[in-house]
Formats: C-alpha cells, sequence, structure tokens
DNA sequence: CGTGGCTTTGAAACATTTCAATCATCGTGG
DNA sequence: CCACGATGATTGAAATGTTTCAAAGCCACG
C-alpha cells in the first residue's frame, strides 16, 4: 500500500499490524531494556524503528522550563520512534524493563521498501494526532476523578490481563494529567473506597466496576 | 517534492508556502463566508482544500457530551480542510466574515499535481500535531494568566497590524483555553489594569509591553 | 432610544494545590 | 531472615485558584 493508495482509501484508518510487523519482526533485532534507561534522547537522530516486545515505553519532551509534557505512553505490539524530520523531537524511556525490537531506517531501503517505510511514518504520525486530541479532550473539559477514571480505562484497554500493569509511578501519571501527585493519589483512593477499582499494589490494579468507570471517565 | 523527497529533507519543516499558494491561487475559487457560517460541516466529505484569504477560521468537534473541543484557529495565508480520511472529523466555521480560497481535490488530479497534493495533506497534518503539543503544554502547565496571555502573544504573531483582532468572543477563547468565560474575562481585566495590554473594544487589543507579556505566558 | 447578546464584576462555593507529616514497600546489608 | 533506610504513596489542613451563580454594565443593532 503506497501513500498515494492510504490517501485514497475509504476506510477508517487504523494503525496496520500485519506488513509493519512483517519486516520489523523478520528484520528487527530484539534488544532489552531496563527500567528508565533511555532508549533514544531527545535531538539525537531518529534513523530507528522501534516495536515494544514486551514493556511500556514512555516518550516526553523536556522544556525550557524544565517541565516535561508527555507524548505518549506505548504498549507492546505499539510501534514508535517514527518521526517526520530526521531527529527526535521527544526522547523515549522505558518505563518498566523492556524488550524492544529496532529495525533502522536504511534497513528499509536495503529492502527496496521504502514505500512501507513512509506508510509507518505516516501511521504513526495520524496516531499521534489522535492521541494528542483525545489527550486534549480530556484536559479541556474533565476534572480530576474523570480524569484518573478515563486514564485507568485507557490503560485496561491495551493491557491484556484483567489485573493491568500501571507501569508508571503517580509523578508520571500526574504529568500526563496535569494533576499533582497528591491529586491523583486522593482521587485513586477515592476510586477504590467505591469499589470501582482495586489496587492491589501501588502500580497494578483491577477494574471492579467497569461500567461505573467509564460512567465516571465520560464526565 | 515528492512525499519521498520530503521525507529525506534534513531542514526543520515548515508550512511551505509557494508551491501551495501557487496551486490554490491560480486554480482555486474565491468564496464569501459571513460571520458564523458553516464552511463544511463534521461528516461532511473531505473533497477540498481551503485556504484562508481573509478572516478566522475555527475547526471543532461536537462530541457525545455536547462540548466542543477545538481544533485549530486558522487566520489569512494558512490552509485547513486537508484531512487524512475522505470526510472532516470536524467541522469548520467562519468567526468572521472571511474570503476562503477553495480547491476540490480533483481539480489536483486533473492538474496531474497528485504529489503536490500528498505534500499539502502531509504538511496540514504535521502543523496540526504540532499545534495539538503546543496547546497540550499549554493546558498541562499553565494557569488561567499564563493562558490568556499565550493566547494573546499567538493571535499578536499571526496578526499583521499592532492592534490585532481578537475575532473570537469570551467563550470561544474560554473554550479552546479550558477555562470559564469569567476567568478569561478576569485575566484579561488584570493584565490590562497591570498595563500590558489594551482592549480598545472587546474585540481587539494592543499590546502595551510585550516583553512583559512574554514572560507571563512563559509561565 | 430600547432591547438583546455578550462582557464584566462580585461573592460564595468548590476543586485543586501546596506544604507537612505519616505510612507503605522494596531492596540492601547486617 | 530481619531490620533498616530510601523511595514513593497517602493523608491532612490550610491556602490558592477557578468556577458558579447572580447581578449589573456595555455595545451594537434595529
Amino acid at each position: 500500500m503506497t501513500l498515494t493508495d492510504w490517501f485514497h482509501d475509504t476506510k477508517p484508518q487504523r494503525p496496520a499490524e500485519a506488513t509493519d510487523q512483517d519486516l520489523l519482526a523478520r528484520a528487527g533485532v530484539p534488544m532489552a531494556f531496563a527500567k528508565d534507561e533511555e532508549i533514544y534522547g531527545q535531538g539525537e537522530p531518529a534513523d530507528r524503528i522501534y516495536r515494544v516486545v514486551s514493556g511500556v515505553v514512555r516518550t516526553s519532551r523536556f522544556m525550557p522550563d524544565g517541565r516535561r509534557p508527555i507524548g505518549a505512553f506505548y504498549h507492546a505490539g505499539e510501534i514508535f520512534g517514527v518521526e517526520q524530520g530526521d531527529q527526535h523531537e521527544m526522547g523515549a524511556e522505558a518505563l518498566s524493563n523492556c524488550v524492544i525490537q529496532v529495525l533502522s531506517r536504511d534497513a528499509f531501503a536495503a529492502a527496496g521498501r521504502e514505500a512501507e517505510l513512509q506508510k509507518l511514518v505516516w501511521e504513526a504520525t495520524l496516531r499521534d494526532l489522535e492521541i494528542a486530541r483525545e489527550h486534549l479532550a480530556l484536559l479541556v473539559r474533565k476534572n480530576a476523578r474523570e480524569r484518573v477514571a478515563s486514564f485507568l480505562l485507557g490503560l485496561s484497554e491495551k493491557a491484556r490481563h484483567e489485573l493491568v500493569d500501571l507501569a508508571v509511578g503517580r509523578q508520571d501519571m500526574a504529568d500526563y494529567l496535569g494533576l499533582t501527585i497528591e491529586t491523583v493519589s486522593r482521587m485513586i483512593t477515592q476510586l477504590q473506597g467505591a469499589g470501582i477499582v482495586e489496587f492491589p499494589t501501588y502500580r497494578q490494579f483491577r477494574i471492579c466496576n467497569r461500567h461505573m468507570l467509564e460512567g465516571i471517565a465520560a464526565g
């Protein structure tokens, strides 16, 4: 599928998995990253494509004032690190121990898969835009309780087990949601008290009443 | 410049004006829209490309709950209405009386300018992403005063006169900034009281102390 | 001139942050 | 293996910022 095809395609676009995984899976090199390890830094050359095999990755950008707007979280199966320019606008770090499959852009070229590469870039950009817009809507319209509920719900949709791994600490949640640690903590306590979610440990939870959680998240 | 060229271009990408304007200016049909008129609706086929000649346009999306996250504001010279799918994810409306140059996508095809069209789509998407990210940073990290200051500053950069047209009412500002009308109003009063900006009328302003305004906007 | 829509202002209610203290958890070394 | 210390999470109380509700003011338009 070339970009032109893509462009004229009438169906709603979904991050396609099949072909991406093909090449990445065949030619990509699996690499392990430890928790908190940097996968690539802001400003480094963006000459590789990454796919999460396991673990959770976060992209974020450091601002002049020292604070850190977060781009997105990436979970197993998701592709990241694909950027429009040739240097990374945001850095990426492993939030947990991760296995990441890595493929250089040159490998695409070598394989004569330019078109596929373009498609990856395009899809990654669209996905980023969609994520940014949803995030925007969350920040504009939702209060603390709703934000936390949305966040947990979002995580649970990506997760494969009933017991969901938070992967991030409270500070990261707070940054992402535009709240303080303390507020996040209070909201979690509240949701837990209402029997809607359950936190066996600080970093993993289970949804007890999905319907209610969705009600809260919707506002 | 094809998309492949673009992709390999090393320079930081800026919404290019030259070629876009060429085709749009030559083949585009100028149309007038009255204030508050809908240019296209959410869900309508996205088969045209628009460029603002004069006036201000806003894109926004209606959410299930009735509220309205705003995509962006577009001023003279900017291109909008270009979308990845073939229907508009957001509607567009004229915030003031506008002149908009319109060109159908088919016209690009007819002119054998597919590549240019692709480039337009690509650039528009990148710009949207950049706007969304900046907006995100604003909402996550800034308080009411800083948000309003940033907004005014942003408008003034797009404007061509010292006396800047707001184009939007307080309600629109508030929606965009994630605040209430009243808070926006108070912040404006405050900035005015401090002699940083001046509002000769409700809908236009002048920056008296740009340096200070920038200081506030930065946080 | 009114009238209607938008804006400003005020006061009280509310949500969130801040600051401070306590508590849990986990890894480490005794 | 347990105790300890460090890190991160929770809780509380007061302060702050923002919203809400209500009223008054301003401007544009007929």
